[in-house]
DNA sequence: GTCTATAGCGAGATAGAC
DNA sequence: GTCTATCTCGCTATAGAC
């Protein structure tokens, strides 16, 4: 692989793990066997390297949703199998992760791929939950812009609450919470 | 008011701030207007400070938590009142911020009231949540450990989402999506 | 493109004076 | 109890050779 594909997965890593500010250009470097020289030459330096990354996974991470998304099955069933799906519960969410760190947030570059991403989740599954009302399976009461960010919530505070324990328990007890609710809800 | 106590909760502020990783002994002594030698007089280092803040902060989140669990109200009236509660929205999480960080979950003294403050919060939703159906409000089916972890995870990710926003506006609704499914369920 | 050398700075802690 | 001096280390970046 190239050592600007490498530096970037580095980054993308490590960003995941430690967040920007736990995480150095020689730790990139180290991760991805690549030299400082190397790394300065192709990223102008940790800025745009994490803004690269950071874009990467925003990517990514519609990618995979979108797989389950697109899928046949009613609502519930396609965001009952979005939150199920086989997920690395105690790492976190790679995006999610990012809004701990003020230093992400602080800058437009880095905070925009984490806003977009959010921005279009929500909207992605609102379109998903509205359907669900169209084809009788919520009652129209049901706010899809509300409920699609309850859904996105459980998701990131599922990640809060597993790391908290060190179990993937909490996790899978509140996106089942969540799937009663749907099932449940008139 | 005494140096201990001040640089207590300037550990706290800046713990929420910026977390672990991002707070360094200097700026706790500037924020609480301390000395170097006064620090370290008082404290063996920074991760003794960070456990003091930490415990202090777990303790505070229980007794402000218990102002709306013990209340008057059904139980659905007192997880919105709780959900609702004024909350800064934008700051997040002071324990929940904790769990993105790598080294305080390392750490088994740091990590400690990190994961018995959210122990005892979703066990405490869960004692309510079954009043609730004792009293006829929710149907016999719903599950207490699941939707208290649900409820628990609806706030920690609306802090997510908002923060991701830089808008109060998705944890808003993430709130009122989920109250609006607690109602709704039968 | 990649390397090594170097710089300026702050983190985190220790030592000993007052 | 609080102060200043000092230490070692790693961060982030620049410079210039190869």
């Amino acid at each position: 692989m190239e050592t600007a594909e490498r530096l970037i997965r580095s980054t993308q890593r490590l960003l995941w793990e430690r967040g920007y500010v736990g995480t150095s250009p020689k730790a990139i470097q180290r991760d991805a066997d690549a030299g400082q020289g190397s790394m300065y030459h192709h990223f102008s330096g940790k800025a745009e390297l994490a803004r690269t990354a950071i874009e990467r996974s925003g990517t990514e991470l519609r990618a995979a949703a979108e797989e389950q998304f697109a899928g046949p099955g009613t609502a519930t069933e396609r965001i009952t199998l979005y939150l199920a799906r086989d997920r690395d519960v105690l790492r976190g969410c790679r995006i999610g992760r990012l809004t701990a760190d003020p230093d992400v947030l602080a800058d437009p570059v880095l905070r925009a791929p984490v806003a977009d991403t959010f921005a279009w989740l929500r909207t992605r599954l609102a379109e998903i939950i509205a359907e669900g009302k169209r084809n009788g399976e919520y009652p129209d009461r049901l706010d899809p812009d509300r409920t699609a960010a309850t859904v996105a919530a459980v998701l990131q505070g599922g990640y809060v609450l597993a790391r908290a324990a060190g179990d993937d328990a909490p996790f899978e007890l509140a996106v089942q919470g969540l799937v009663d609710l749907l099932r449940g809800v008139t």
